[in-house]
DNA sequence: TTTGGATAGTTGCACAAACAACTATATGCC
DNA sequence: GGCATATAGTTGTTTGTGCAACTATCCAAA
């Protein structure tokens, strides 16, 4: 019984997903207290605008693992906050590009400082070939089911 | 730099959870296939009830670490389902016990089944020892954040 | 050049999550 | 006993997710 290794008692927080709920409540808490008004998928998605801007709604979903109608509505609300603004394609006509207003430009030191800051309270005391050996399986268990 | 062992470009999966969330769609589907009208949310209160019965609210809300409003409409939702049955407790009437029905109790086996075969398949090519790990790792983020 | 299929994005619906505010009941202290 | 405080659960609101159905545009083949 090759992969097999999990006992019933152990399932639900696999599938559940416990610790990076855990890790994303605490970092929206972080974003609160800071008076940062956007939420962590929000801010998932400028995080793949911070990387590179002007790309697509659906390079999004793939970019952030959501499907069509969330990345409609995510950035729907980052428009209302100003923060992104959709530019049709010129040579589709189709395709929404999404860029960063200045406004989410400033917002990425101060995010990513507190996302950093986030991770470091949930690895303390964890052993970084630990922490690789988990990023590691965590991957494979993505390409295996994406 | 003893915990600062994530480059910026690997943030983003242990936030968002990828890999949790890959099984779990994963595994509504299998639960929608089987013709089984139930979400991952209400499958995972019913996994734990299946393990005891008979716990209040509030010890579904710590065993699932989810909220009192999400447990009341969970609970609510499969009332309506005619899984789960609210019973006042007779020592403290603040409290709802909550037992499972008989429909719900057939549904163990096979949803359990479905959650192993998923696991399997999220984990094939996984060695043992990496997902202990994994698992390892997984649960100490959870205890110091949770 | 038209037409049929693919692709990008939107909308409607049901379900779930987080927070705040609320009701009802219990308990501990004077 | 009576009151303050804590606890269990509910409700309202905003946001996000997944699915299905829809519109608009593009592209390729007849």
């Amino acid at each position: 019984m090759p992969n097999n290794q999990f006992k019933k008692g152990e399932l639900y927080s696999f599938i559940t997903g416990k610790a990076s709920t855990a890790i994303a409540r605490r970092l929206q808490k972080k974003f609160n207290t800071a008076g940062l008004n956007i939420t962590i998928e929000q801010w998932s998605v400028l995080y793949h605008l911070w990387k590179q801007e002007g790309i697509s709604q659906q390079e999004l979903c793939n970019a952030t693992f959501r499907d069509k109608p969330s990345i409609t509505r995510l950035v729907d609300n980052l428009e209302k906050l100003n923060l992104v603004k959709r530019v049709a394609s010129e040579h589709d006509r189709r395709i929404n590009l999404i860029y960063l207003t200045k406004q989410a430009q400033k917002l990425q030191e101060e995010t990513m400082a507190l996302a950093d800051e986030t991770l470091n309270e949930a690895l303390e005391t964890v052993p970084t070939d630990k922490v690789d050996i988990c990023k590691e399986v965590l991957q494979i268990v993505y390409d295996n089911l994406k």
